[in-house]
DNA sequence: GTAGCATGGTAAG
DNA sequence: TTACCCTGCTACG
């Protein structure tokens, strides 16, 4: 279930785990068992993410590219002295294990859309196709501002498409633009400048957030008077997965956006005189 | 036990 | 625009 804050998070658990150290690779499910191989034992020097990936980079310049897709999950196995971490299932594409003071760690990958070893040209080519990154220092959010300039899609479709910037996904996305009162429908080319100024700003404190946090909560807790401590996952949202709007009880409208649900307040978000959904 | 869903992306047509 | 990839979890019987 991973947008860009999940990627973060992960980059920063595995630099935590395995950066700097020997590593036993494997490959239980088989279908990256040849560069398992190759890695196993070798040190992962450090790790990077950028978007919605993730890159474990080891000690002969070449990284492990992983991407989770929709549905791609890391366990985790916390390791006690001596004793090796549980027999994988059997569809663990990708398993890291590592000793370290605290006992070790492991991790397996599982359902990931990609996992493949690439040289660092291969690296940097995914990593160019890229916009920018809301989580990154590096970020230039003037690149995302040039490239919805050049969107004819409603401004719904532009804030996944990750060329034009890097770790919005469906739930951020839906989010946004509610508390920007924009309706996906809007075409991306006309938002104004302060605007955009405005939910980069709202899309750096969230996602970074969300890598603190672990997960997305994009409610005021004051608003909802939910603590963030308290917050479940259905109070943490004002129209992803809500029937009403939280803030005017409208009915949000779901609809089909490109394969992925969009979420709207159509009182707090009005739509465009021209929807682009409704297209026949 | 199994249908249906999920915070994604790509390549082909 | 469509087909397809990849798997775990939940809600139902």
């Amino acid at each position: 279930m991973p947008e860009g804050h999940t990627i973060h998070r992960l980059a920063r658990d595995h630099a935590g785990w395995f950066a700097g150290r020997e590593v036993r690779v494997s490959s239980p499910q088989g279908r990256f068992a040849a560069a398992a191989a190759q890695l196993d034992g070798r040190t992962l020097a450090a790790t990077d993410a950028v978007g919605k990936h993730l890159f474990h980079r080891y000690d002969d310049g070449r990284s492990v590219h992983i991407h989770l897709g929709l549905f791609g999950k890391v366990f985790h196995h916390a390791l006690t002295d001596g004793v090796a971490a549980p027999e994988p299932r059997d569809t663990v594409r990708y398993r890291v294990e590592a000793a370290g003071p605290d006992g070790g760690h492991a991790i397996d990958l599982v359902g990931a859309t990609a996992c493949e070893l690439l040289d660092e040209a291969e690296v940097d080519a995914i990593v160019a196709r890229l916009g920018p990154d809301p989580i990154r220092a590096d970020a230039d959010p003037e690149r995302a501002w040039a490239a919805l300039q050049r969107r004819s899609v409603g401004i719904g479709r532009a804030l996944m498409d990750q060329a034009v910037l890097a770790g919005v996904g469906n739930v951020y996305r839906a989010e946004v633009l509610f508390v920007h009162g924009l309706h996906p429908d809007v075409p991306a080319r006309e938002i104004d400048r302060e605007t955009w100024d405005a939910m980069w700003a709202t899309l750096v404190e969230w996602l970074r957030r969300g890598v603190k946090e672990r997960r997305i909560i994009t409610v005021d807790p004051k608003e909802i008077g939910v603590p963030r401590s308290r917050m479940r996952r259905a109070d943490a949202t004002y129209a992803y997965h809500q029937e009403h709007c939280r803030r005017c009880s409208t009915p949000i409208r779901r609809y089909d956006l490109a394969g992925r649900w969009a979420y709207a307040c159509e009182t707090c978000q009005p739509p465009p005189r021209r929807h682009e959904s409704s297209r026949p």
